[in-house]
DNA sequence: TATATACTTGAGTGATCGCTCAATAAACCC
DNA sequence: GGGTTTATTGAGCGATCACTCAAGTATATA
């Protein structure tokens, strides 16, 4: 009976999630939303019910896709190689709407509004570094780094590390791939 | 034959740089900015011109608070314990609007609009590079740190992680204080 | 084909945005 | 004290904000 809607709610979801990452959260407002997707107000409230709602999905999103990679890279390269390449990939990608990481952009623009996409951001970021401590855990376990450090603070640094490497990328005139070598470099020391 | 302000104006720009320290450019209301200055909107713009103008302002102050800081500390600790302290010193401070850094808030939320404040921003940063740059050269010259070094690649990677910390530092359940810890060591090391 | 069930449309909602300006009040010089 | 100059007031401007909803359209099943 019904009829389908002819829109690919993945592919919605992604394109605002490239608008949210570049313009923040209140940088973009409804038009920019119903210009990219194509949508108007009454199939986007429809869909999905209310901008922070969307926000919300695409943060969702934009953690799930940043685990797989990394958790792709690990699987190819080993948990040690991965840590080391993985602040440079994220801040190579020119296609990508931003350097600066979309968790701690929503963290640092919502935090003081209390709002609760800034408590998701940091629900997010912790789950990462947890996904960070598990590497290298796995790079301990191999032996390639030393067995005198802490998994935890490793990554509790690590995510520290790669976040500021990021507001750095955003930067005109800053050599961040220089920072991200250094921070590979330092992996390798442990 | 001119009358007298009931106001003082750095006053108003101290407090105005701790509203749009705390919730940013946009999250930041005239409603806000008259609640805090005490102004009406006539006042206001006779004062300052706009929003805009008022936020340079206070980007202004906050970047000469911040070098003025930094170069008490090495004027009475010397450059390496400056260094080393700094990253403690400005996530300790409680009574601060925020713990991440104003200025790359700024250069977040604004640089994918090419609004002139994330230029301002920017401008802002690369001066207190440059301050630490000066800082890793003189704590070379008094062999505090091996002449091995770039002075300015070290204080590229050092602002890098200062920002990263500061990023942490505004997430709950992370212990920003350790990864201070981890910066200052770091530095002895060099 | 008839009907039920969605999806799509777009004008329009009240609220809030940054900001203006004519009117009023206060402080200075002569 | 009179005259000039500047600060203060606050109602209200047009624009934009996120969002609503009644009407129209397309697609499924019966």
């Amino acid at each position: 009976m019904p009829r389908k809607p002819n829109y690919d709610r993945d592919d919605l979801i992604e394109r605002a999630r490239d608008l949210f990452w570049q313009r923040g959260w209140a940088g973009t407002s409804l038009k920019h939303l119903e210009a990219s997707l194509q949508m108007k107000p009454g199939s986007f409230y429809a869909a999905f019910g209310s901008k922070d709602a969307l926000f919300e999905l695409a943060l969702d999103r934009y953690a799930a896709d940043g685990t797989e990679r990394m958790k792709t890279l690990a699987r190819t390269e080993g948990p040690l190689p991965a840590l080391q390449k993985f602040p440079c990939m994220v801040i190579s990608n020119d296609t990508a709407p931003a350097k600066a990481c979309m968790l701690s952009k929503t963290l640092l623009e919502l935090q003081a509004h209390r709002h609760p996409l800034a408590k998701k951001a940091n629900t997010h970021l912790l789950k990462m570094e947890q996904m960070f401590a598990e590497l290298f855990a796995q790079a301990q376990a191999a032996g390639d780094i030393s067995a005198g450090h802490n998994p935890r603070s490793l990554a509790r640094r690590y995510q520290s590390d790669v976040l500021g490497l990021r507001v750095s990328a955003e930067r005109e005139g800053v050599d961040a791939a220089a920072i991200a070598g250094e921070i590979a470099d330092g992996l390798a020391r442990l």
